[in-house]
DNA sequence: CGTCATGTTGACATTTCTCAATCCTAGTGG
DNA sequence: CCACTAGGATTGAGAAATGTCAACATGACG
C-alpha cells in the first residue's frame, strides 16, 4: 500500500458536478493500492472510513459460514466503498475484495463527518446516491427471489456489461471467475458452468478463459423470465 | 384521507434525538390516513414527498408482471416510507400497502429538500438511517439466496416478531396473511402453508386465523440454515 | 340451501443441487 | 525431454427441494 497524490477527475462525486468534493479529495491527498485479489476490507471489521475507488474493479460480498458467499454489487472506478459503514454500528456490514489491481482515495471518518456537517451539497448528494443504492439492493432482491437460476445468470452477465462496459474486442472489460458469477447470481459453480456452454453453443456469448464477450443481448435478455407465481 | 394534526411523539427520526423534526413536522400539519389494504403510493408513480408512518403497520412491495410480488419490507409506526424516491428518478421503485388502518404525516417534495439543505442535523441522520437500510437490504439479499425455503418462512417469522412485537396473549401484533408471509420469503403460498402447519404440529408456534404466536423461539431457530455451496 | 371464495392436501413435474468420475493442463522431478 | 501428479475444468447420473396443479373441504354470505 503505498500513499501518493489522487488524480480525481474520475471520482462519482466530483465527476457529477461536485467542485467542493474535489476541493475535499485534494486536503486528503491519500491513495491507497491493493492488489488484484486483496481485501480492502472485510465484514465484521471497524469502519474506519470511506473509500473512493480511482481504478479498477471491485466486488463487494456478504459471507455466511465458511463456504458461502454473496456478491452484493460489483463497483467500478468512480464508486464509493464503505458507505454501508455509516450507520450507527461501527462495524463492516460486508467485505471488500479487488477484482484488478486497484487504487482508492481513502477519507478517515473524523474527516468525512466533519465535511458532511459543513458541506450541504456533498452531504444532499450523498443521500441522492444512497437512495440509488437502496433501489438497485432492492432490484437485486427481487431478481434473486423471483427470478429462475439461468435468468439470474444472464442478468449477471448484462449487469457486468453493463458496469463494466467492453473492451475493443467486445469482451465484457472485467474477466470474472465463474465461481463469482455463481456468487452473484446466487448459484453453484457447476450450474454457471453449465449454462455458460449452452449459451456458448448457442452463439449468445463467446468465451476466452475468463473474458466473455456477449454476441446476441436480444437472445440473452430473452432468458430473463420470472419464475412462477410467487406470494 | 383527512388532514388534522399530527402527534410526532413515535417519529422515527423525533424520537431518536431530533428536536429540529419535531418543529420540521408541527410545520406541516398534515396528517394522512389510509384503511387497512389500501395503497399509499404505487411503484411507477411520480414521487411527491415523504411519508412518516405514525401509526398502523405497512408493507413496502415490489411487483413483476401481474402476479409476482416481493414485499422488500414491512414497516411499523415510526418508519419513513419513500425516501427511496429521493434519487435522480423521481419515480418511486416500489409500492407501499397498509396492512392496517394506517395515519402517516406526508411532507412533500419542496419542503423536505428545503429543510434538507437548512437542517444538518436531520440530514445527517438521514444519511445513518439510509446507511442501516442499505445494511438490511443487503442481508436481505443473502438471506433470499443462500436460504432455504423453509428458513426463509422461519425468519419471516421472526422478524416481524421483532418488527411488530406481541400482544397480551403473545401473538405477533399483526397479523398476516399466508399470501404475505409468502411474498415476503419469496416462495409460494402451498409451502408457506405447509411448513407453518408442520411447525403448529410440533407445537413451534401455534396460528389463530392470520394471527401467529411462536411458541418455542429457539427450534423456530434451529430452521434458519444456510443451503449448498453457494459460489 | 346454493354458490363462491378460500383453506387444505396430496400427487407429480421440474428445477436445481450434489456428488463423483473423467479429462485437461501446467508445473515438477527424474 | 518425458512421465507424473495436483488441481481445476467438464460432464453426467441421480437426489433433494420446491413449485404446479388439481381435487376436495370448509366456511361466508346472500
Amino acid at each position: 500500500m503505498q500513499v501518493s497524490s489522487c488524480n480525481i477527475s474520475d471520482c462519482f462525486l466530483c465527476s457529477s458536478c461536485l467542485p467542493e468534493w474535489k476541493a475535499l479529495v485534494e486536503v486528503k491527498k491519500t491513495t491507497l493500492r491493493f492488489k488484484k485479489g486483496a481485501q480492502i476490507f472485510g465484514e465484521g471489521g471497524k469502519v474506519t472510513g470511506i473509500y473512493f475507488l480511482y481504478s479498477g474493479s471491485v466486488k463487494v460480498h456478504k459471507e455466511w459460514g465458511e463456504q458461502k458467499e454473496l456478491i452484493i454489487r460489483f463497483a467500478k472506478k468512480g464508486d464509493i466503498l464503505g458507505h454501508r459503514g455509516m450507520g450507527s454500528d461501527p462495524i463492516y456490514p460486508i467485505s471488500a475484495t479487488a477484482l484488478e489491481d486497484v487504487k482508492l482515495c481513502f477519507i478517515d471518518n473524523a474527516f468525512w463527518e466533519a465535511t458532511m456537517k459543513s458541506n450541504h451539497a456533498l452531504t444532499h448528494k450523498l443521500v441522492q446516491f444512497y437512495a440509488v443504492e437502496l433501489q438497485q439492493a432492492e432490484k437485486r432482491m427481487r431478481n434473486l427471489a423471483l427470478m429462475e437460476v439461468n435468468a439470474r445468470i444472464a442478468d449477471a452477465l448484462l449487469e457486468m456489461k453493463e458496469i463494466w462496459g467492453v473492451n475493443s474486442e467486445g469482451y465484457i472489460s472485467v474477466p470474472v471467475a465463474r465461481r463469482d458469477i455463481a456468487a452473484y447470481a446466487g448459484t453453484i459453480y457447476e450450474t454457471v458452468f453449465k449454462f455458460l456452454s449452452e449459451l456458448t453453443q448457442k452463439k449468445i456469448i463467446a468465451t476466452s478463459g475468463k473474458s466473455i464477450r456477449i454476441i446476441d443481448e436480444e437472445k440473452l435478455k430473452q432468458h430473463i423470465k420470472t419464475k412462477k407465481s410467487i406470494g
